[in-house]
DNA sequence: GTCTATACTTGGATAGAC
DNA sequence: GTCTATCCAAGTATAGAC
């Protein structure tokens, strides 16, 4: 669709200031931070990007390209902090706690908040839906993982489906950044952490037998 | 601020297709539900209650202000149904199965679309944010006030704040909502409820005490 | 209270010069 | 690859007739 795609700098041309194309995503990713999608037109993330607005559309072809774009960007570099994070947690507890630490990162350098804005502009957008849910998918699967890991061996191992879990734990962490955003106080949500912290001690203990591997 | 906002209707004039201030509200909701925040403009708003675009000026102000209308007018009728619904719920496997039943009425019939969609549209409408979360506030104290009965006599009665339940439930519903409405499938919605049932049992026979009464 | 008409603004997208 | 200039659509809000 986009009419750039192929090349990319080969070879010698790794300009200092970037060229346009990488700003462009940059200043994106922080409107949609700071203004919200609707707020995330041509214009206003040209201006940001210090280029003309008609840049947006050779490079990406749409607005909304070049914001999915933006969407990619930080996806993709949470997902190997988010992977690393999980493999050195052992058990339920400390994975827990885990979740409290990235969790409170997304939250203070605003990751959450480009996907939450994207989410926003699917239900109006036309399209834009099934974009955003293909690049929600790994991350219930990542979720379903480590819940799955995570249940080994605890006493509700086997009547609780990981899927289940999965599912509830991205829509709490949506759910949780959007009220941080709305009310401009994290606080609440992370005492809603300290809690899934308590309750996964609980398990823990209820559980005695701890799982290294399955 | 809207020029109206006293009258309305005094005495015989019951009429029977309603004002268009009326129709205005009831239309104002139905495009929240199924176009989204950024489509309810004055002009798609005008055109499904039948009316000019000019009216929603006069009688609301703006727009915003029609959207906020809209909102108040489902969250009032939602309350006394939810309030209902606690009020004949005895333990807390009761509570969970009935915080399943009310949530699939929300899901289905679009009442938790417009708060969402509301919350949306706070991140970028200037003002909006206060607004909302003024009238979430009311819906987090409700859920305190379920989560505190329900806790009572439980194994992690006072280990375990009401208000961060409260708030952790507030923001699952909202993002379950989102994903539901964002995937087109409430299924895995329902899943996660059918888990935490599966959890307020589990509570229940630890705690062998029940709480008819505080 | 409700309408039509209109002023003004912003945004998506394209054309064509350099 | 980047810019300026431009077109067109859609939105908020107001004025004034009925």
């Amino acid at each position: 669709m986009a009419r750039s795609g192929a090349k990319r700098r080969a070879g010698g041309s790794t300009d200092a200031a970037h060229d346009a194309r990488t700003r462009l995503v940059k200043a994106a990713v922080e409107i949609l931070q700071e203004k919200g999608f609707a707020a995330a037109s041509a214009r206003e993330v040209a201006a940001r990007a210090g280029c003309s607005q008609s840049l947006v559309f050779y490079h990406f072809g749409s607005v909304v390209d070049l914001l999915l774009a933006a969407l990619d960007s930080v996806s993709e570099a949470r997902r190997v902090r988010y992977q690393a994070a999980v493999d050195e947690a052992g058990g339920v507890a400390e994975l827990a706690a885990t979740a409290r630490t990235v969790f409170e990162e997304d939250l203070d350098r605003g990751y959450a908040a480009v996907l939450v804005e994207m989410i926003s502009g699917a239900s109006t957008t036309p399209g834009l839906g099934p974009e955003i849910a293909r690049r929600i998918a790994p991350w219930r699967d990542f979720a379903a993982g480590a819940a799955s890991r995570a249940l080994a061996g605890s006493p509700v191992d086997g009547a609780v489906p990981p899927e289940a879990v999965a599912h509830g734990m991205v829509a709490l962490y949506l759910g949780l950044e959007m009220l941080a955003n709305l009310e401009g106080d994290r606080a609440p949500a992370l005492a809603v952490f300290d809690q899934i912290d308590v309750a996964a001690a609980l398990l823990e203990l209820l559980g005695g037998t701890r799982s290294d591997e399955t």
